[in-house]
DNA sequence: AAGTATTTCAACCGCAAACCA
DNA sequence: TTGGTTTGCGGTTGAAATACT
């Protein structure tokens, strides 16, 4: 077989981590943080290589991390990134606040691969991951940005979830049409007039939200990239091919 | 009830990038 | 600039849980 894995070959415990290792890495990352993960366990007390300690930190402890099911939004979200970015789960996980990417990568290969790909046998395309993939209107319409959906899409550094805004946050601010209408490449004058408006309307409201209106300039193209995976397909990306 | 197949998901591995002396 | 070390990422594995016969 294939080389000796590094932890065993130290002698370190491998495999799940009981209740007691979880509770001794949880107390020392409390006290002392984890400036150094290979010489985390050490000092912790754990016969853990550093690599696994980070790991059962990132994935299982943090007290960030939201468990259970993932909601229809979520997948949705995982799908429309997926569809830009590929399997760059970390980045993908970064849009989705709880989530980690080792968790976005095991529903992807177990739930939403299977599902895209037998909607793509049945003929549909990507929407209906409720269940209900009975729609039969939208294969040829352009699609257009879901108000309706609570779909949550952040505005907001990594590190400081208080710059979070949500989809519904988002929708309050923007006129009806403006969802209404699709976007396209080759109208650019109108979409010019149109992001003009959300802007102002993004002005004017800054005052009534709380959110750090400055941050959507600063990083505008993630701004835009974030509006535009939120849709579940944007005219301009017709060109990437369908699951 | 028992045996087998399939699915799920936590954990591991190896590689590459980032960091530092 | 270089070489060693650490960290982060994506792919893969395998034990446990669940479904099926």
């Amino acid at each position: 077989m294939g080389r000796a894995p590094c932890c065993e070959k130290m002698g370190m415990k491998r495999g799940p981590w009981t209740p007691e290792e979880d509770q001794i890495l949880i107390n020392y990352i409390h006290l002392y943080g984890h400036s150094n993960w290979r010489a985390l366990p050490k000092q912790a007390g754990l016969l853990r290589c550093g690599k696994s300690c980070r790991l059962r930190w990132i994935n299982y402890l943090r007290p960030d991390i939201k468990r259970g099911n993932f909601t229809p939004q979520e997948e949705q979200t995982i799908i429309n990134l997926h569809e830009v970015l590929g399997n760059r789960w970390s980045a993908i996980a970064a849009k989705l606040p709880g989530r980690t990417d080792n968790e976005i990568k095991n529903v992807w290969h177990t739930h939403l691969k299977k599902r895209l790909n037998k909607n793509q046998n049945n003929g549909g395309d990507i929407k209906g991951l409720n269940g209900s993939n009975e729609t039969t209107h939208e294969d040829k319409e352009p699609v257009m940005v879901d108000t309706t959906s609570p779909q949550q899409f952040s505005v907001m550094s990594d590190n400081n979830k208080d710059d979070m805004i949500s989809y519904e946050d988002i929708s309050a601010l923007v006129d009806e049409s403006f969802w209404s209408d699709v976007v396209s490449v080759d109208n650019s004058s109108n979409n010019e007039k149109k992001i003009r408006g959300w802007e102002g309307l993004l002005e004017q409201n800054s005052k009534r939200y709380s959110y750090n209106n400055s941050k959507l300039y600063n990083d505008d193209m993630e701004f835009w990239f974030e509006l535009f995976t939120s849709s579940r397909r944007i005219e301009a990306f017709s060109d990437i091919p369908e699951f």
